[in-house]
DNA sequence: TGCAAATATTATTATATATGAATATAAAAC
DNA sequence: GTTTTATATTCATATATAATAATATTTGCA
């Protein structure tokens, strides 16, 4: 079981737009480096890098056919970032009715803001 | 409805040890700024400073209590996110059985690793 | 065997991010 | 009105990240 540290750093390295494009099309299927050099437009090296990155945190795995590599997700926790990352929000969280669970805070005040 | 790009942005910001520290904290009630002093041991201005970033983005906000501000969650994905952080992943995706969907995959071929 | 295609790696440089230190602000208490 | 408490902001610096360019590796094929 992966560390909370562990997570949270899995989350910085998804956290950007190339890489996120990267695991959503992977989620549609096994795809290799030169199509994503085309889809994203991007230089080869770049998406290189990037699929690097992502396999040295586990994220993606690929297997050689010829010599191409057919990159796939490989991490459960990927499709499930996608689904909360694409998700639609209408309002915000309501805010707190009452009484902060600081020790510090001596609610109900006014409430100036 | 937000942009793909600005749910990255956000998933950024969030993607720091410290802040999702203050963001689960956040989920259990309103705390105020000396509380996450405590909590998290770094200094003051760290904690204005983290919870400036996390404001800046819509992800906070507070409400003032006397000379306390008693800060509370604000964005919807926040608890999601949390909850697929914390979530337990048993097994790796199964890999693809068959065909990749590249243009230029010529699969079922030998599979080097 | 040698060439071309697909991909990876390394080095460099630009840019962003994180933290600590110092200082500022704002409200309450006295 | 001055002091104290809670918090924010600014500045400087260290560190991490990102992209580009150049080069290397590996494999299939002529």
């Amino acid at each position: 079981m992966r560390s909370i540290g562990k997570r949270v750093e899995l989350l910085r390295v998804v956290a950007h737009p190339v890489r996120i494009r990267i695991l959503d099309e992977l989620l549609k299927g096994v795809k290799c480096v030169s199509d994503f050099e085309e889809f994203l437009s991007i230089s080869q090296p770049n998406v290189s890098q990037h699929l690097s990155l992502l396999r040295q945190y586990g994220v993606v795995d690929y297997y050689m056919d010829g010599r191409l590599r057919c990159y796939f997700l490989k991490d459960p926790i990927i499709p499930d970032i996608l689904e909360v990352l694409k998700k639609d929000y209408m309002e915000e969280l309501p805010a707190p009715a009452c009484c902060p669970v600081t020790k510090k805070g001596t609610y109900p005040g006014e409430r100036r803001r």
